[in-house]
DNA sequence: GCCAACGTTGGC
DNA sequence: GCCAACGTTGGC
């Protein structure tokens, strides 16, 4: 799950415990997270920054229509759902740990680009799966990265 | 339905 | 700040 830290970083989820993963209108993405189930683990990565990469793990605690397509005033607000037909379709997660950061370059030396969707080139999707041996893979590496810490 | 124009994203 | 890579829009 990729977010800007200037608009909603890691650690403003940290202080807000759970937050809803509002606002995405794309229809990949979306069909990402239908699939996402609770109980769900992702990863969060920090996009548009110096040094991207991922920052931590959050958990799927909820599967819900995502708010913000009934709000008239969102810039999100989508006039052709309803709630017993909505459009898009979104998760809440929370917080689960901080790890060290697992940098963009490290991503690209340990990983190609056909097994990590969010190190190809022109990538603007907000959520994006990651088959479990990679995600393993990664967990890993966070683990070795915090035992050094 | 095609596609040019445009806006946005995000790595660098 | 630049610009490649997209997605979306809208004229036709």
């Amino acid at each position: 799950m990729k977010s800007e830290p200037k608009i909603y970083s890691f650690d403003d989820l940290k202080r807000d415990r759970e937050t809803v993963w509002d606002g995405v209108r794309n229809y990949q993405a979306r069909n990402f997270l239908r699939q996402m189930q609770v109980g769900d683990l992702a990863f969060f990565y920090h996009s548009n920054i110096a040094f991207p990469g991922l920052v931590g793990l959050v958990r799927v605690v909820a599967t819900l229509a995502d708010p913000t397509q009934f709000d008239p005033n969102s810039r999100y607000y989508e006039p052709k759902s309803t709630p017993e037909c909505p459009r898009w379709q979104t998760v809440r997660v929370e917080f689960v740990e901080t790890f060290p950061l697992i940098s963009r370059e490290t991503l690209k030396q340990e990983f190609s680009t056909e097994e990590l969707i969010v190190l190809r080139q022109g990538n603007r999707l907000s959520v994006m799966p990651v088959v479990e041996k990679v995600a393993l893979q990664i967990l890993a590496l966070a683990n070795s990265k915090i035992a050094q810490s």
